[in-house]
DNA sequence: GTGAGAATGACAACTAAGGTGTCATATCGC
DNA sequence: GCGATATGACACCTTAGTTGTCATTCTCAC
């Protein structure tokens, strides 16, 4: 069994290289790093957020996201709103450009992942997000800043 | 159902962080970066093989692997057997020494991983590795070199 | 065989993802 | 109000990983 997991994470080396190459081909396209790519899909699925949640979210270092957020910003693709809970950190949320730009960005992406769904059971993915779920929490004490 | 083969990407993104950093806290004992570690426990896994095969392996580029192995070779870690089927390019092996860091790296890994095991059956995990499995073969062409 | 083309290894830049360290300022809990 | 903590800005750094070039060696087709 512990076999079986130590396979899983030899798997997500180089399934995340690929996917970051392959992401790095297609962005170029709106001119979004990965990183600025990673925090727009951060706050498209999550709504506005602050730059250390998104950091914690994840796993990236405070400063990272700060910096890709405010690379971002500089290209009008998120905007600063007030934070009620928080009045110094404001929340970041998408503008119309922003979203526009991500979502083509997965537009593109889904239509690849379509070949693969034929292959697999939706009960499959599940399990396999339940696993993943659970290695990211074991690994949870494992973060920056 | 592409919704949630999108959602295994965004896991895959942190928990690969999370496992490199981890990688780095615990390697650096035996003194292991975290590619030299890659090519040990492809060789610890899959057995001798060439340079050029372990980067195909692992969607690296030849020469990174190149100089890793090399790294490996001048700490005594592995060692070069020749190659029936090709003579330039000879066959990888793990030494005594060499094998000896890395199931020490893998044994404290896979007693981490334990701690996960009660939480979900076989089944999940494996379906979990036939999904990236197969998502990894769905990004076969976005290799380099 | 032999010659063309591919594969390998060495060496040297180079890129970019991502982290670290520090500082000023603001916030929040007590 | 005060101390601890969180945030943001700025600058620097590390290193995983790539790209390019070149010489050599292999392979394979003829």
């Amino acid at each position: 069994m512990t076999d079986r997991l130590t396979e899983v994470f030899d798997l997500v080396g180089p399934l995340h290289r690929r996917a970051q190459r392959k992401v790095e081909q297609d962005a170029p396209i709106e001119g979004l790093s990965v990183g600025v790519r990673a925090v727009l899909n951060m706050l498209r699925d999550l709504g506005p957020m602050t730059v250390p949640q998104m950091g914690r979210a994840q796993a990236l270092s405070r400063q990272f996201v700060q910096r890709m957020t405010n690379d971002a910003m500089a290209r009008g693709l998120v905007e600063t709103v007030p934070n009620p809970a928080h009045k110094r950190s404001s929340l970041i949320r998408l503008t119309g450009k922003g979203r526009a730009a991500i979502d083509a960005v997965i537009a593109r992406e889904r239509a690849v992942l379509r070949q693969v769904g034929a292959d697999l059971t939706e009960a499959e993915v599940d399990a396999c997000l339940r696993v993943l779920s659970r290695l990211l929490r074991l690994l949870d004490d494992v973060d920056v800043d």
